[in-house]
DNA sequence: TTCGTAATTGCAGACGATTGCAACGGATCA
DNA sequence: TGATCCGTTGCAATCGTCTGCAATTACGAA
């Protein structure tokens, strides 16, 4: 190592006599070369530790071959999948990824936007913080023709693609399970309102009961900000009710763990007491006690879809007309939802 | 939007009747331009929303102001947080950062070094993978003077800054508080024994036994492969010795949890029968049923530490000569420790 | 010997932003 | 009137890589 960092084409063409361009000519195993000049130069360029300058080539042919993902936040254990399988699949497809996390903020979604298209990325995936409420950001990206996808946070006003789960499918399956189960009043705990789950996953849960011709009572659809003080009132506020609702489903597994706590507290037995649900199998939904029944989200193929439906379209294997992809979900039976005796 | 991508200077040079270098001159708020001049050209890149090629600057002044992060993997909680925590230092510092993950493969860390290092990353900060027991790729970084901290898994023989908790010492305390609700048959359930954290941990254990005068047993040390089956299998063997040990402490929290699930199956009463203690302080540990004594790293102050302490190094701000910074870890005591009737 | 042709290689310009230096015009001063 | 200086702007080179085209060489054919 002279002084500075890398080693460049120049400095392998002065030191065989050649032209810069002949390096990159034999680098690139052009068949025009003399294949004994070839052989030198690539001797040369691996003896030296030659790396190419992506950077260079990216500003060269105006692509980066790098992604932008930004997510709301990257220690949730369901995003942090999406990312494992967005990373593999880049990876392996010839792309590097730049990870974000918007903690939440729509503030910092914008400022995520702009950096990652100021890197010049060559596409996004996008998953919305639970602040944005407003999508010009998203207009202005799309506009300006920047490739994006948004994945289980979206806007559906969007004409992009969208990789989303069959959110109202999932709740509908746990809700007929509990119906099935032979409980009927059944609660609902959703998280705040403007929420896109918040509202595909009360969809299924009308649709639900609705099919088993159980009365919608609105008092039974309760609402929490998501924080740990939130989710702790709304299950007193449930004990309290009279009557005390047989079931309960929550619109994600913290919001269920919370519960579950909360009443253990007060001696209530799950499920004998009150039977409880959740959503998005998180790794604490196994191992609580009781297990909790919930729907499983597979993130890892969440992201592989997504990034592969990015890259489609990138390399113009795709339609340029948006899609929406919708992946199922999995009803996981777990201990917290079953009567006693259990059926099986 | 004309036909690309981007708007640049170029652009707005033609549409005012400036060269290219008025208008970087206009954008880096020069003084030597005539305010006027200034004023049409900031307005019209404005309105143009020209936002500036990161790659072209990178290019320029041979630093991308992007660093590169190596995890073992993303989805493990505690990666999760120290990735979060140098996401938001780095941005704060005005840096990006690009994250891999190894798998716990040597290949594939080396496979992410060379992507990181062609991508021009102004510093890396990597943490081992398991498979990693040889070192020269790491050597070749240090000899291409390319800055890098490691964390967390790191290799003692390397001379660069490292961040790391204190292993032992947290292996210690949890020891200590097991040996202190009056257990003096003892288990360590070990992770493969050349892993950094298996030996640490190994040594905080053996050190809190010699001081309360308990006599090491070769036996009580017993080895998973970190797998589910090999977590299993360990549970059992406990479960058979004779005699049987009265506290177990297990190197990582996933295997405390698997290996309390085990035992719950089996019959066995947490604490009553065998006292349990992990070490990391996953989520998990404080929900599963009786909640799992641990140790508490706080990943995310370690990403931060780490970052910070890269970029002081690449800003000029730190001494050339590397660092061991040593992280403190909280003894976290939950039920599973706790000799019934509790002292407390 | 001369011309044509193919095989090799180099030159120069581009990607977008930055910057030392030169150039230009006008104004001031002698 | 001429010299000088300052304010303002443009030119050209640079970072590392790639590529269309031109240039060079050698070789065989006529």
């Amino acid at each position: 190592m002279k002084k500075g960092r890398q080693v460049t084409m120049k400095e392998i063409a002065k030191k065989l006599g050649v032209s810069v361009s002949t390096v990159s000519r034999a680098l690139q195993d052009s068949p025009e070369l003399h294949p004994e000049t070839k052989r030198k130069i690539t001797e040369a360029a691996k003896e030296m530790n030659y790396r190419p300058n992506l950077l260079a080539q990216s500003l060269r042919i105006s692509r980066s071959k790098t992604l932008g993902v930004i997510v709301p936040e990257i220690t949730s254990h369901f995003f942090a999948s999406c990312i494992s399988g967005i990373q593999d699949t880049a990876i392996t497809r010839g792309y590097n990824v730049m990870i974000c996390q918007s903690n939440e903020s729509i503030t910092q979604e914008k400022a995520n936007i702009q950096t990652l298209v100021s890197s010049q990325v060559d596409g996004l995936l996008i998953s919305l913080s639970r602040e944005t409420n407003t999508f010009e950001h998203l207009h202005e990206l799309y506009d300006r023709e920047i490739n994006f996808v948004l994945f289980d946070r979206v806007e559906e006003d969007i004409p992009v693609s969208k990789v989303t789960f069959n959110d109202a499918g999932g709740a509908y399956q746990v809700v007929k399970h509990l119906l099935e189960n032979g409980f009927r009043r059944i609660a609902y705990v959703s998280g705040p309102e403007d929420l896109y789950i918040s509202k595909k996953r009360k969809e299924g849960y009308l649709r639900a009961l609705q099919e088993y011709g159980v009365e919608i009572d609105d008092q039974l659809i309760q609402f929490t900000d998501l924080t740990l003080g939130g989710n702790l009132q709304v299950a007193q506020r449930i004990l309290q009710m009279q009557p005390r609702p047989e079931a309960v489903f929550c619109m994600i597994d913290p919001v269920a763990v919370d519960v579950l706590t909360e009443w253990k507290k007060s001696g209530i037995r799950i499920p004998e007491d009150i039977a409880l649900a959740g959503f998005t199998d998180n790794p604490t939904a196994a191992v609580v006690e009781p297990p909790l029944t919930t729907v499983a989200q597979p993130g890892y193929e969440m992201g592989k879809l997504a990034v592969s439906h990015l890259l489609d379209q990138l390399d113009g294997l795709a339609s340029e007309d948006p899609v929406s992809i919708v992946l199922d979900t999995t009803l996981v039976i777990r201990k917290s939802s079953q009567h006693l005796p259990a059926k099986n």
